[in-house]
DNA sequence: CTCAGTGCAAAAGCTTTGCATAATA
DNA sequence: TATTATGCAAAGCTTTTGCACTGAG
């Protein structure tokens, strides 16, 4: 119940200190990436939000999570080329595997851009701000 | 000289051990690919080929890339979310820094998944065919 | 009261598909 | 000659944009 609370006090100030505002849209938007664990699509959101909030257009789901996205509270994710997936952003490092038999998403966290920054020649000097790692395959079941 | 030869080569046999065929839009379409260094998209690609066929058409760009995608002779990445950006498969693993000031993208070769399934213990059971790891940031000029 | 945000509808990418024609094996 | 591939045009999806109205601060 706590982080509940204080995820959506942490939205409503963040938003507050870039002259943005906290609107029950953007409350229920957050609330729902939440919960989805960071895998759905805008459309996946959009549906699950009108729900609770019928009136809502898609086109408020997409330019809130542009506006969550460019505060940082909000991860886009490209698991394949013909949608963004969104989460609420980690605090630590994480990554994605995908099933392609079962479709499954399996999340694990490495702070995988240390890594790289320290044993990639290339990398060294590059100011790392983004990491996405996506890797598919077959789980053990399929 | 000789690996141009042996890349069309190559995709010569692999088409037509599948019942496909090995028409000039195909051959010209992965000669850019190589030439592209992995990093164009579908209409980069198209512009290309069209100075010297001019009559192809984007279709036709999209539905090879498709079936040299399924052939395993190109790899199909997703830097953004918006289009889909095609390399001739590498040999050896490799990945991707872009940076965002100058939209540079820097290939760096490392045996990812093998270090994943090492480390990662819900990565330990699962069969891996395919990794991508993007990663974005500011190069040391911009 | 003011400016950011919303809903709706229309437009804008990128990608796919249907169909008649051309070209490979 | 039998299919597979192509070109063209049209359709499909996801995402973005314009505009008048609403609502948060």
């Amino acid at each position: 119940m706590k982080s509940k609370t204080s995820l959506k006090e942490d939205t409503r100030q963040i938003l507050g200190a870039s002259g943005l505002r906290f609107t029950k849209q953007r409350a229920l938007i957050m609330e729902i990436i939440r919960r989805g664990q960071g895998h759905l699509d805008a459309d996946e959101v959009y549906r699950q939000a009108r729900k609770r909030e019928p009136r809502l257009s898609l086109s408020t789901v997409y330019r809130s999570l542009q506006k969550l996205k460019g505060l940082g509270l909000v991860d886009e994710l490209h698991f394949d080329g013909n949608h963004h997936h969104y989460e609420v952003k980690p605090a630590s490092e994480h990554h994605h595997l995908i099933c392609l038999g079962c479709g499954q998403v399996i999340e694990f966290d490495y702070p995988l851009s240390r890594y790289v920054k320290r044993h990639v020649p290339s990398a060294k000097d590059f100011e790392i701000t983004e990491t996405e790692l996506r890797m598919s395959g077959y789980c053990s079941k399929c």
